[in-house]
RNA sequence: GGGGUAGUAGGGUAGCCUGGUCCAUCCUAGAGCGUUUGGGACGCUUUGACGGCAGUUCGAAUCUGCCCUACCCCA
């Protein structure tokens, strides 16, 4: 009767929209029976081990993959005062081994350092073991006391990529902090996903740390989602945990370190930024399935048409693309919603018209139909995903685009703030930050703003009409 | 952090005030059989639940207490 059952909520009641995406394409399960935590279903995980492979062949190129443990003994994690002071509201302990009490408690990881950083102490010798790249994806804990959501924050986050490095000189761990921004601009490239790189505010940087640069997006309620970290953290935890080298005359010196991080809200923002009604959007670089065959069987010519799509799939597959023929019982329309659902790029028809036409029917999960000859198939294929691919990243920086506004009154960012974000110029006073805070109900993200929009704005801060440069404000999940 | 609303089968709902014929109902839900297949097929058969724990009671989805979970609003 109602041709629209099947469709998700509109994407502008977007709490409703990512919630029923999450479960009906099969990302999240969010039955599980402690608050904050959650199960990948095996379609999500699928597209969870694409999106953490590329990320990993970034990596690679410089960094060594490695693995701690979990579990923090609290002597080490309350050595660094400042750092323990920003996570103490939010460690889970275990306090007993068994039945028995432990004499030291163990905390489960809120993040890395106290776990690495011990070890760092024996690893690092000389300037030769300099630099020093590591990196590990696991899961870590925080006892997240606001509204736990999917993918966005939870209490197990559980593909936790944390980056560590150790550097002899000040400089050179600042290269390594423009390296990596460079290496994060390049993974949200591939998932298609426009970013906004700023360096926050001192009061909100990384416990422990001399400065923060975060990557940002903005979801499709115009609020940012914080998707990247990178953090300088100076000497401020080799002299707290004894990483020292001998440089080349001999001398004992405190190492200088960055660390950096991207957790699943990566595939919260690749969900959230392409994503329509009809279900996910994914680029083909990370799609679990690129390419679906929907087999058009009508009677005698059953045999002939299976035939024809099992070759076809095995040609695409010998390319290298990650491609599936859906043989199910089903009305071909009935699978042409499941794999729009699951946001497969390309869908290819073969049925008896195509066979005797030499071609088959290809559409796009946009919706583009065309016709590929099947002598050039192959080629046909890489084609359209190739330019399915710019699309969205076309239609990402359009989406960044419409929700920035660079402004320099309080009436004109009161306004823009209630789409996106916005540009204003201001003088890195905490009291100018608050009042602005207060006045829009929106928070300073941060300076240095880098975008794929101009940032220039007038000069006098918006509070005190002191000199001031651009900020970013938004509200933020 | 403060306030609200709600948890009934895979999903959506009714029932709750007023405890008892309640075998509740709908669905792109599951299973089976058959006929089908160029945008969500149809018929028949069938499966399955009262968030958890305790209490009141002859009897609890319904009343009481605690806990868990979810969603919304405000800071």
């Amino acid at each position: 009767m109602d041709d629209d059952l099947g469709a998700l909520p509109p994407k502008e009641d977007f709490s409703g929209w990512y919630n029923e995406l999450l479960w009906r394409a099969e990302i999240m399960d969010v039955r599980y029976p402690v608050k904050g935590l959650y199960v990948w279903y095996p379609f999500g995980f699928a597209l969870r081990r694409n999106v953490y492979g590329e990320l990993r062949a970034l990596l690679d190129v410089d960094h060594a993959e490695t693995l701690f443990p979990l579990l923090i003994p609290e002597t080490e994690l309350a050595k660094e005062g400042e750092h323990i002071k920003g996570f103490e509201d939010e460690v889970y302990w275990v306090t007993h081994g068994g039945l028995s009490p432990l004499e030291v408690k163990l905390a489960l990881r809120p993040t890395s350092e106290c776990a690495i950083y011990p070890m760092y102490h024996l690893w690092v010798r000389s300037h030769a073991d300099l630099p020093l790249r590591v990196y590990q994806i696991v899961n870590t804990f925080r006892y997240e006391t606001k509204h736990t959501r999917p993918l966005i924050r939870l209490r197990e986050i559980t593909s936790f990529k944390e980056a560590h490095t150790v550097h002899a000189t000040w400089e050179d761990a600042e290269a390594q902090v423009h390296a990596a921004l460079a290496l994060y601009r390049q993974f949200y490239a591939t998932l298609c996903v426009p970013v906004i790189v700023s360096k926050r505010p001192d009061w909100d940087k990384f416990p422990g740390a001399d400065y923060t640069i975060a990557v940002d997006t903005i979801m499709p309620d115009g609020r940012t989602l914080q998707i990247g970290t990178v953090h300088h953290l100076g000497d401020h935890f080799s002299k707290t945990f004894a990483i020292t080298y001998e440089d080349v005359d001999g001398e004992q010196q405190f190492a200088q370190q960055t660390c950096y991080g991207i957790s699943e809200r990566c595939i919260a923002a690749l969900i959230s930024m392409h994503g329509d009604e009809k279900g996910l959007v994914l680029p083909p670089a990370v799609a679990p399935v690129q390419v679906v065959i929907v087999p058009i069987t009508i009677g005698k010519r059953k045999e002939e048409v299976l035939v024809a799509a099992r070759v076809i799939e095995e040609e695409l597959a010998a390319a290298g693309l990650r491609v599936k023929v859906d043989r199910r019982d089903l009305r071909p329309g009935a699978k042409y919603y499941y794999w729009e659902m699951r946001g497969v790029p390309l869908r290819l028809e073969v049925g008896p018209r195509d066979l005797d036409a030499g071609q088959v029917t290809a559409v796009t999960r946009l919706g583009d139909k065309s016709t590929v000859p099947r002598a050039s198939l192959r080629f046909g294929v890489a084609d359209l995903l190739a330019r399915f691919t710019g699309t969205l990243t076309r239609r990402g920086e359009e989406h960044l685009l419409s929700h920035a506004r660079v402004v320099d009154t309080m009436e004109e960012l009161s306004v823009a703030i209630e789409k996106g974000v916005a540009i204003v110029p201001w003088c890195g006073e905490r009291t100018c930050a608050d009042f602005i805070e207060e006045t829009v109900n929106a928070s300073v993200l941060g300076t240095e703003v880098q975008a794929g929009f101009s940032c220039a704005g007038g000069s006098a801060c918006i509070s005190c009409g002191k000199p001031g440069t651009g900020a970013l404000v938004g509200r933020s999940y």
